[in-house]
DNA sequence: CGCAGGTACATGATGTGTCATGTACACCCC
DNA sequence: GGGGTGTACATGACACATCATGTACCTGCG
């Protein structure tokens, strides 16, 4: 028999659709604005600018942002064809290939992530209080307990901060 | 000068773009698997399904929703050409137009929500302790006080439930 | 009345995500 | 060291979302 959500369950997720729905199409919309980069762009972007030597290999982006292997192939296409990043064969593994930060790339997501920052406080961290953040960062976190159980990462990477709390 | 996020919002932002990737693909793989539907299609049947008459407005999908009307107009035009809706024109505006529940519809959600409520415990309410589940209630209502205040509603229809506090 | 501006919805082009499948290579183990 | 299994990535077809634009209609106001 199907136990259905509580009153309080309901509302909570429901709103926490709606966040996820605003959230997203406002930070897509603001970031294509002011710097015509997507959101995906934007996160390969950062995730390169914070190695070491601007690179990563493909299958790293996609284990750090949890997305489809068919997805990297396809969004990195595009952002090579835009100039955003390179790509170079990987020496030790010839069915490998590096993901590499060109100019055009470390420029536009320094360019883009002054505003991109200040409208994530806007749309966000503006309206919560100290406590607030550090009870949905809990929160958060009992969530990504339970959903990475079920995707369970394949290399010894950390995926994620492991819960702050301490 | 850009103030950048605190190591705590950051980890939060990480945090809460995590999940809903992984909440929002493993939602809509589970759902499409057992069901054949999309996440989408889920929730214009879910809110139709809650009408009285089972029908509704095109743009009172949108705004529920808080879809681009655009996109209102492209899904509803997909769900009509499978079945699970059809279109009724609107008599006291000749622009409007109904988008009723069909039989098929019914069925459809009716066949998909045992399943879809519950992977959405498996993934959520699962993991969260009762007061987690309140302090996450309480982030979220103060988030979409942030976004609401950003899209305010068009027409006197509330949007969301104002915050069970108190 | 008539028209100016706004609303409801449709449509085409384009970018984006997923699934299924394919290819090449690495690794393990007998 | 050769074969089986798994990994890294690409690709084509299709579903989906957005933007720009178009059309019909409503509404308020002179």
């Amino acid at each position: 028999m199907t136990r259905w959500l509580s009153e309080q369950e309901q509302r909570t997720w429901r709103g926490l659709m709606r966040v996820s729905t605003l959230l997203d199409a406002g930070l897509n919309r603001e970031l294509q604005r002011s710097s015509g980069l997507s959101r995906s762009d934007y996160q390969v972007l950062v995730q390169l600018s914070e190695t070491p030597d601007g690179r990563a290999r493909a299958f790293e982006v996609g284990e750090e942002l949890q997305w489809e292997q068919s997805r990297v192939s396809h969004h990195l296409a595009r952002m090579q064809r835009r100039g955003l990043v390179a790509r170079e064969d990987c020496p030790t593994d010839r069915r490998g290939a590096y993901v590499v930060l060109t100019a055009a790339g470390r420029a536009a997501i320094e360019k883009a992530a002054p505003a991109h920052v200040e409208s994530v406080r806007r749309m966000v961290f503006d309206g919560l209080t100290p406590e607030q953040v550090a009870n949905l960062g809990e929160a958060i976190t009992a969530v990504l307990a339970q959903l990475d159980a079920r995707v369970p990462p394949r290399h010894g990477r950390a995926t994620a901060a492991p819960a702050s709390r301490g």
